[in-house]
DNA sequence: CTATGTGAATTTATTCACAGCA
DNA sequence: TGCTGTGAATAAATTCACATAG
């Protein structure tokens, strides 16, 4: 709607694009301090201002993608990253027939370099290695200071507790389906 | 558990594993009609096939991928499904140089032959196409007769609400992070 | 004795309803 | 007049506490 020009808008029509009651638009915005304009609405980027805050995405982060495979690739090819303000300013992979190469204007570097990521200022990673690969590259990552991974494979990883871990399943989001199809 | 050979769980190591009180654990099971033995706990098959059953997952599904780029072949490559009874059964593209190769086994389709999928009763879709191609496909899909479709293409798909559509946003899971990092 | 299953008590979340401000 | 912000009312979820079954 920003993109579009438009200027304010209503719980009213928030919540039908998420299909909820306005009070609860409403509600939950007033927890942060009432940010809207009465018998107006809210100012859409004020709004998306404050929103951001709360999450705590006002600040940009660069990210480091290990490993360089088919699914590496495609997050590489992403184009959502930037809209969050999200920089994927690294890519590591430990094959020496990648290593050198460049994917999407990234050089690839050798997953052994993961050190330098502290003093690029890079604290959030993506790995996408090989589930057997997984937990080593994550302590690789705690050591060099990263505060967020995302992690694609398939596995368990430990870390730290002053590290956050988010792990995506591909296979149980599939999984989620059969509950709201109709029984055949 | 069950792979290691273990027999009964009670309530109280089942919420240690989550991090959520054991009553939470017993109640809500308890919705679905009490399945563990008092004194003992929760025999493992059993709860495992119970939880399938709630979930609808009592029954294999079929399912086709769509887009064989890189995407597509991580998710071809991903050893997660069958533990929820998935089987990946066709891949189908739209670029003639891939149609008629073999990825993982599967021989990839004319993506104009997707009508087939309703007489080989696959009912699940994994749409991997750029996000310009994600609409036709999804409608091409409803045409097939899929009942549920994941969605990895950043952009919005409409289907008739008969069919279900859980749409992922990997940018967002990233962005989930910063919330829990440190304010360095 | 042990651990489930469940009414009752408590806490949390949502919705109502309207005062208050542009 | 229109829509936010918010106390009060309602509804839902969680936890307690204990009777009950193995």
């Amino acid at each position: 709607m920003s993109e579009q020009g438009q200027q304010n808008i209503s719980s009213r029509n928030l919540a039908d694009f998420v299909s909820v009651n306005p009070c609860q638009i409403r509600k939950d915005f007033s927890y942060f301090g009432g940010f809207g304009t009465r018998g107006v609405g809210y100012k859409i980027e004020e709004l998306i201002r404050q929103i951001k805050k709360i999450l705590k995405l006002d600040v940009a982060h660069k990210a480091a993608l290990i490993g360089v495979g088919n699914l590496g690739s495609a997050i590489l090819a992403h184009p959502g990253f930037r809209a969050y303000g999200f920089d994927i300013a690294a890519a590591f992979d430990s094959d020496p027939k990648k290593i050198g190469r460049r994917v999407k204007d990234i050089m690839v570097e050798d997953v052994s370099n993961l050190g330098a990521l502290k003093r690029r200022k890079i604290d959030l990673a993506i790995i996408a290695v090989p589930r057997d690969a997984a937990q080593q590259t994550a302590d690789a990552l705690v050591r060099a200071n990263v505060k967020g991974i995302l992690n694609f494979s398939p596995c368990y990883v430990t870390v730290p507790k002053k590290v956050k871990v988010i792990s995506l399943d591909i296979a149980m989001d599939l999984a989620r389906l059969p509950y709201y199809m109709p029984t055949s």
